[in-house]
DNA sequence: CCTACCGATCGGTAGG
DNA sequence: CCTACCGATCGGTAGG
């Protein structure tokens, strides 16, 4: 699936995109300066804007690329015809390996959206209602098929989402168990619960 | 529980905090300026430094007022000496109440606390390791018991704070089931799975 | 609780 | 990619 790119162009933008995430999680997008995220690039202020137009253009390109690979995803497993519990494990493992990998991308896109101009909010948002959707049918065909229980499955698919969304709380502290462990372990609790 | 205050002095501050809570979760700490919490309230900027010290003394108190009744709701559970699923099961339903309640200042903690000085911020992600302790030993002990699955603790206690954390992205918008239906579907997803 | 105001910092532009 | 710089806005203070 690789692209044909002007190498050297697009790993300097690659290179700002991932400091300006790094920065935009820690801080947050507007307490991050342009000249604070040129400072850490060894660059003057300015000479951001040969590769960015604005700011915002840097927080527009997190949020909606993490959202594509996210859409993309959901979509390959939706045709993949599966089960409706393989598929539901698929996302939930596909979640977690991505916050692991790439945490300071799906931290911004999922808290500082906020800082969009109000007609991409409302684009973002929607993308994000479209995805809830589309685990909302998955759900509701497995309780169908019954490999579910019965169960509201917007409540279902809420409690996922935030489980996997929420491992920020877990990224970056010194980690008590391996990450394919607790992989499992999540999996394993939304699936078929903590009790005995 | 009440304790007696000047009544005037004391709502005055609950609806600069509340107020603020509110800007905050919005727009961020940073962007939400004092001049446009102050016209929300239909005062001047300069007229909230007579409540708070500064722009930060606010955020401190919605930080800190909000992990106090965390920190004392599990404490009153671990007290009661009652089986580890019920306590797991009480934590649960009040986080889900707590945070459809009290929405903006549940947000706020758990997101805005990066703004706090440094100092706060080690006492404050001090405070969260602790209650996350506390919640860790509880799940340990319903293995020992039986009542629970082998499990890392530590896992399991990350999924359901994150599941019950994670509600703020459902809060707010057009609901599509009853608060109450929505908390016991949770607590079931979390100790039951979905798997029938 | 207000008016008047300050020093600092911000995003961004001009021009090279 | 840099220097020089602008207008706007910020948190906060003085003084009443």
């Amino acid at each position: 699936m690789a692209r044909i790119k002007p190498t050297g162009n697009f790993s300097k933008q690659e290179l700002i995109l991932a400091k300006a995430a790094l920065l935009f999680r820690k801080s947050g997008y507007t307490a991050t300066s342009m000249r604070a995220l040129a400072e850490e690039l060894g660059i003057e202020a300015p000479s951001l804007y040969n590769h960015f137009s604005s700011k915002n253009e840097i927080l527009q390109k997190i949020c909606f690329n993490t959202a594509d690979i996210f859409n993309n995803n959901i979509n390959r497993e939706i045709i993949s015809k599966e089960n409706c519990s393989l598929i539901l494990e698929n996302l939930i493992r596909f979640h977690v390996r991505k916050m692991l990998k790439d945490f300071d991308f799906v931290y911004v896109s999922d808290h500082e959206w906020r800082h969009l101009p109000s007609q991409l909010v409302t684009d973002y948002l929607n993308q994000r209602k479209i995805y809830e959707d589309k685990m909302v049918k998955i759900v509701e065909k497995g309780i169908a098929k019954g490999e579910f229980k019965k169960i509201y499955p917007y409540s279902a698919v809420l409690t996922i989402l935030s489980a996997v969304r929420g491992l920020e709380t877990w990224q970056k502290r010194k980690r008590r168990i391996f990450e394919t462990d607790l992989e499992n372990d999540i999996v394993n609790h939304l699936l078929y619960g903590l009790k005995k």
